[in-house]
DNA sequence: CGGCATCCGAATAGATACTG
DNA sequence: CAGTATCTATTCGGATGCCG
């Protein structure tokens, strides 16, 4: 009943969500919310996505602004990316050839939401490395 | 110019925010979006979240609720998730001992873009269903 | 009941070399 | 330039067993 209040203020609908999640049977497969989690959560995708949202780019400018990636990763991260429809590939018939990757306009308005979760990570990014040096520090063990 | 023209609607915030990671070294440690997304990202992260967030549950319920996770799997989860704040820990003494673990008001707050998201994945699952059968099919380069 | 420790196979990702 | 192919190092996660 104490720090858990603020929970029961949330709307309903997560719980609906949840709810409708479990009567699926949480299948993978089935579940939206685990397809893009597999997606974005990975090491890459998010970067290529925000580096794309600046503006296209071609496949060289990407693995030089998008820090440490291996043209393997880069590739892979593409294509599934393009795999889902978030953005297009087009080739340009010039020596050497250029391949030009941009968002799609549901690869945009995918960027909505997860912009929103950017805000946040932004706005709590301190309370959470203070919440980690207390655990760290052995005093952050909630109920000990 | 075509449908690219979706991305420059975009908030100009999303280009700030990525060219402000960028002058940072996009460092994983010190980039809030990187960090939560290495949190929210993994494969039991968001289930534990949202069967927290319809109530706070006990180990045991939460290895009933959340379908196939392990022990060992649980656990992890759940000490990363105190460790940054999300969740609280509560220890009962009783024979046998009871642990009940339920969101923090930080936990709570996360929800919010994090059910935003999960909407937004609700809503365009069908199209990314469609683009994935599209490319399988080998009609899905966008360009070839 | 609620863990932790250990082992091992599977999945991931980096490095390197080669190609149209 | 924009990839593909192969190999290897690392990580992740499931199974098992033990403990207070």
């Amino acid at each position: 009943m104490n720090d858990f209040s603020a929970a029961i203020a949330l709307p309903a609908a997560i719980t609906t969500q949840f709810k409708d999640w479990e009567a699926r049977g949480f299948d993978a497969d089935r579940c939206p919310m685990r397809n893009i989690l597999d997606r974005i959560g990975d090491k890459w995708t998010m970067l290529v996505l925000m580096a794309l949202a600046v503006e296209p780019r071609r496949f060289g400018m990407l693995m030089r602004v998008v820090p440490d990636i291996s043209k393997r990763m880069l590739t892979q991260t593409l294509r599934l990316l393009e795999r889902d429809g978030l953005i297009t590939r087009h080739v340009f018939a010039t020596t050497p050839p250029s391949v030009e990757y941009r968002l799609s306009p549901l690869g945009c308005s995918v960027l909505e939401p997860l912009h929103a979760l950017a805000q946040w990570a932004e706005a709590n990014f301190a309370s959470i490395t203070f919440a980690r040096a207390r655990y760290d520090d052995g005093l952050g063990r909630t109920d000990p």
